[in-house]
DNA sequence: CTGAAAGCGCTTACAG
DNA sequence: CTGAAAGCGCTTACAG
């Protein structure tokens, strides 16, 4: 015989909505309509609060799975990013995370690169009702995925790339952080600066590229020269060699990313260029770690948290059905100048 | 009226178990069990053929939560990490995440902190049917979530962290890599080797630790002087700093973290000890970023991706009923060598 | 506003 | 081995 007091249900120790309501004296329609807050449900105080108390003391957790097959929601989110060990998607998964369960959304993560056979089952995840959307990061504006998402009706957004036209990009102001370091090497008189972008079929990084063409060409600069590499370390040492191979009179360099400019710094090191005596260097992005490199390094400190929780919550407008718009996330770029940019004066 | 060839099911564009069912003229029942291999069943092979084709046809997706409800089982997995932007978890949420992909779970990434406050939500997780066990990589052994979960009969496992008694631990062989950093040190000819190490209530910098003791008692060394600081940056520097106030004979550092060992090379520089002429450095954990710092860094490389699929087939082997066990991934720490480590034979 | 009841889409004893 | 049917635990029109 079981102890009296057991708390447990009667169906293998799974806690129902039944037994809520039963403890609260109530029936299941009103017990499910006062947890869930339902609207144009009018108890008594009391009562509610006996519902609250008894699911309280039960531990009761409604089970998801019944509550997709009656709701027809999930209650849960997908995240999809191209590589998880890359800082900035890290970064962006926090903020999406974090912002999901804030919600009351559980978030999945789906690492898959762009192209990859795996990329083609997103779909499934909301066909098969595990997830109401998808939070899309690892997609280019002409990947397959893109016209099967709409044709298939999924509701999903765009983070941190556009695809122009789909109103559900949510990014941030790339264009701004490309001109804020141009501005900020001009500012120290800097007058032929460089550009070490990342692969062209990777969005973000042509968004940098061509946010630093256009501020050069707007701060009358000559030319805009631009090496092109990998997002790794190697990536950009080796963009930074041939780089300067072809552009031996540049006095400043951006470089797409964190990742990049430490295998730049490698690169400018062989070359035996002093940084910043003879090339002063930003890089996109800002990490702890910029502060310990040898020089540390300046950077563009870019909101990503923010990124993720804004499309979070862009996709979450989109489940309650309100119409999808791009979102670009207020916070601006912010220069945070350490020890490898220099003043310079003799041009 | 609708176009004559919808491939679409009657009920709001969901494709039915039954649609497959009445295309492949067969019953629901029959249709499940082929769909999902269960034993027992001897359809025609033609028959087989046609329900599959059928499923493939419609682009059929088993409803999860309606599955979840009549099996019992969510098939899925949640991953609790510290950190995400740690490229320790990181790399082990890859291994997880593939591995789950591969049997068919989904994997869902949580993250808190440890003793944080969602963290004692974990096991609703499962009590919701969200997912039907945890990999826990973001608990200590006091922490009151490892009662929790044990007296609610969570499925679970213990990623990169021992739990003792458990019988569920998922881990690397720690001590072993610690072993190599001191007899690879040693064999360059260091005799007096300290250690930096993390926060005593993270279990696997503990064992770090304390495995750098074990080996330097085995190797006959006098003494094992330790300095302990916070997994970043700046605390690898701190503690560096720290250390050499008290131990300035000390000719190598064994690292517990490639992050700290970036801060100590900072540290070593301020105190004007030349890596590796004065001081050798081995960090524990290799990234490509280690080929790139100054100087190139000699690691001991650690299989977390491994780890990752092992804890996956480790809580999968629980779901399926087997007594659970402490499993440690067999791939040897393998030492990296690079530029900061140098003989030295003047002791 | 509230309660009884239907139904969401599966799986799986159970009887044949 | 196979089919009809019950049931998993919810939500929510619907009638009162």
């Amino acid at each position: 015989m079981p102890p009296a007091g057991s708390s447990r249900g009667t169906a293998g120790g799974r806690i129902r909505l039944t037994d809520v309501a039963e403890r609260a004296g109530v029936t299941k329609s009103i017990a499910s309509r006062v947890l869930n807050d339902s609207p144009g449900v009018s108890v008594r105080r009391e009562t509610r609060r006996r519902i609250l108390q008894a699911a309280e003391d039960l531990g009761y957790r409604a089970h998801v799975g019944a509550r997709a097959l009656a709701a027809a929601e999930a209650r849960a989110l997908a995240l999809t990013v191209p590589d998880l060990t890359n800082p900035t998607y890290s970064r962006i998964s926090r903020g999406a995370y974090q912002r999901a369960r804030e919600r009351g959304y559980a978030l999945l993560i789906a690492e898959g690169a762009e192209q990859e056979s795996g990329h083609s089952r997103l779909p499934d995840l909301v066909s098969a009702g595990r997830v109401d959307g998808l939070l899309v990061a690892s997609a280019g504006p002409r990947d397959r995925i893109v016209s099967q998402l709409e044709e298939r009706g999924v509701p999903h957004v765009f983070v941190n790339r556009a695809v122009p036209g789909s109103g559900r990009n949510v990014t941030m102001d790339v264009a701004a952080a490309s001109a804020r370091a141009v501005a900020h090497l001009r500012r120290l008189g800097h007058r032929r600066i460089g550009h070490i972008a990342g692969p062209t079929d990777i969005v973000p990084a042509r968004a940098r590229e061509t946010g630093f063409r256009e501020a050069c060409r707007e701060a009358g600069l000559k030319s805009a020269p631009v090496a092109r590499g990998p997002f790794s370390e190697e990536g950009g040492c080796e963009a930074t060699l041939r780089f300067f191979s072809r552009h031996r009179d540049v006095s400043a360099l951006y470089i797409s990313t964190l990742t990049q400019a430490i295998g730049a710094l490698r690169g400018l090191h062989s070359l035996d260029l002093r940084v910043p005596d003879d090339v002063s260097v930003v890089a996109f992005d800002d990490l702890p770690l910029a502060a310990y490199l040898d020089p540390p390094l300046t950077t563009i400190a870019m909101p990503l948290v923010q990124l993720g929780e804004a499309a979070t919550d862009a996709l979450l407008e989109q489940l309650a059905g309100r119409p999808s718009r791009d979102v670009v996330v207020p916070t601006e770029p912010r220069v945070v100048e350490r020890s490898s940019t220099s003043p310079r004066s003799d041009h």
